[in-house]
This record gives C-alpha cells, sequence and structure tokens, in this order.
DNA sequence: AAACGTGCCAACCGCGATTAT
DNA sequence: CATAATCGCGGTTGGCACGTT
C-alpha cells in the first residue's frame, strides 16, 4: 500500500533545533506527555514534524540521559550485546539506562568498530578477522560465549563475551576498566540465542518503569508549576535528572529565557 | 595562519511493525 | 479482513569541530 510522508514537508523546519524550540517542546512534554507525536508540534506551537520531535525528545531532551562518551563497562556491555543481538541499536540501549540508540551507533560506528578492527576482530561476526574465511557458518551466536550459568543479575550487570571481544578489552581495557568491569572471564560455549538466558533477557520485553513523568503527565501540569518545582528541587524525576541539569549548566546556560528552573539550550550550543 | 582532511554526532530518511478504523 | 495512520528502528548524511600539514 502506498504511505504517505510521516508530515507535510511544506512549513515545516528541519536542520538542528533551536534553543527557543527545545523549550517548547519540553515545556508541552512535561505539561502534557506525549500521547501522539503527530499532535506535539501543532500543540507545542512547533513547525516541526512529529516525528523530528519524537527524536530531539528521545535522543537528546529526555532528563533521564546520560551524556558524554560511554564508560568502558558501557562499551563493553554493547559489544557483547552487539555480538548477540546485532544492530539491534535500541535493544542494546534498552540495557544501558540513560543512553539512546542513536548514542550507541554511533558510538559503534566511531570509535568501538574501529577499536574492534583494529584489534583484528570483525566487528560483524566478532570473529577474528584471519579465522573468518575458514568457519563460514560461523555467525556471532556461536562465537560469542555465554555463560549460562550465570546468574540473571550477574548477567544483567554484564554479560559474558567472545574470547576475541575478550581479547580486544583486554588490550584497550583503560586501568579503570577492571573495577567498573565486572564481567566474567568464565566464558562458554552457547549453542543458541534461544537457550541463552541474556538473550532471553535482551529480547523479553522491556517495558518502561512507569516512573518516567514525562509519559504519565495528564496536562494538569503547567510550566509555571515545573518551575517552581524545578526550584525547590522537587523534580518530577529522579536523581538522573541532576546530571542532565548539570549538563545544561555545563553548556554555559542560565538563560532565564527558558524554562524557568530548566536551562535549556539548544543541542551544542552553536546551534 | 590557512588549507585541507578526518572524526564525530545530531538529525533525516525510508521502511517495517503496530494500531486504529 | 483491508486499508490507513502512526510509531519506532536502523542506515545514512550534513555540517561543525578539531587535528594535521
Amino acid at each position: 500500500m502506498g504511505r504517505q510522508p510521516c508530515c507535510d514537508k511544506l512549513g515545516v523546519k528541519r536542520g538542528p533545533w533551536t534553543a527557543e524550540e527545545d523549550r517548547k517542546l519540553i515545556s508541552f512534554i512535561l505539561s502534557n506527555g506525549h500521547c501522539c507525536w503527530r499532535a506535539v508540534p501543532k500543540l507545542a506551537g512547533l513547525l516541526r514534524c512529529g516525528k523530528s520531535c519524537r527524536l530531539r525528545w528521545t535522543n537528546y531532551l529526555r532528563p533521564d540521559l546520560k551524556r558524554g562518551l560511554l564508560t568502558d563497562a558501557e562499551e563493553q556491555v554493547v559489544i557483547d550485546l552487539h555480538a548477540k543481538l546485532g544492530n539491534r541499536w535500541s535493544k542494546i540501549a534498552a540495557k544501558l539506562p540513560g543512553r539512546t540508540d542513536n548514542e550507541i551507533k554511533n558510538h559503534w560506528n566511531t570509535h568501538i568498530k574501529k577499536k574492534l578492527i583494529k584489534m583484528g576482530i570483525d566487528p560483524v561476526t566478532h570473529e577474528p578477522l584471519d579465522r573468518k574465511t575458514s568457519s563460514p557458518a560461523t555467525t556471532s551466536q556461536s562465537v560469542v560465549t555465554a555463560d549460562s550459568t550465570k546468574s540473571d543479575e550477574a548477567t544483567k550487570q554484564q554479560s559474558p563475551q567472545s574470547d576475541a571481544v575478550r581479547d580486544v578489552l583486554a588490550d584497550s581495557s583503560s586501568p579503570t576498566e577492571s573495577s567498573a568491569n565486572t564481567v566474567s572471564t568464565g566464558g562458554s560455549s552457547s549453542s543458541s540465542h534461544d537457550q541463552d538466558p541474556l538473550v532471553k533477557w535482551l529480547l523479553e520485553e522491556d517495558p518502561p518503569t512507569g516512573d518516567e513523568p514525562w509519559l504519565n503527565f495528564t496536562g494538569s501540569v503547567d510550566v509555571d508549576e515545573l518551575s517552581s518545582i524545578a526550584a525547590g528541587s522537587e523534580l518530577p524525576w529522579d536523581g538522573a535528572t541532576d546530571d542532565w541539569l548539570l549538563d545544561y549548566q555545563d553548556f554555559g546556560l542560565g538563560d532565564s529565557s527558558l524554562v524557568d528552573g530548566y536551562m535549556i539550550n539548544s543541542s551544542n550550543g552553536a546551534n
């Protein structure tokens, strides 16, 4: 069937978001939630398509986002999950709180991939490059080892990994990794994803905690109220927000034109 | 100091999946 | 059940920042 464009491109703004647009989007979502992305731009007074709003919110404005480079531990989790799941960035991101699929994807393409190649590991199969041709039927699932005896909790913290990946990590890890990284090196064989508890865990529904306030707002909270809440440090979300706010502060802002206590600015300050 | 090259990341595009009618 | 509308994902690109020559 023919598919219509997600939005009418005429009159729809594109390109980098401005601080003012961010402010509008944030105040709207915090006040009303985002029951329907398509309606968000119109209701929020933005000349953007809903898709763009969703992307901006999920990848940048969401208050629970972490910022900065992935830690060694996070990177290791990404590598391991990628070995099992492939380019299913959203699934991988779901296991790294505060990280977005876009962020992980970018980090993979710009950092991890190169690192693996440099270490002689095929970033697609997670196999040593020189072995690649001699084991045609091998895929990541057969290469990557999984310790199926590991407890779920341990698995959630750090998943098992292939010998190759472990080698890479051992070579490339920073001194801080050992402390942050609790990965067991007890690799073992795993016959299939279906039987792998890690993969089960990964593939199981990963519902939101329900704690995300922007999903639950009913429209009863207005920006003024939010600002007073913010002023009193009783933010509607938890500790992750501190980082968020600090990050905005790090951009050098205290723009009073923004949503009061929320120091919002454009994504990179230069935009 | 200027020109050029490279890296990085925010944002866009297209498509499949899901939901609504 | 068929079609339309919407959402969400993964791949790709554009442009800025930074490094090198």
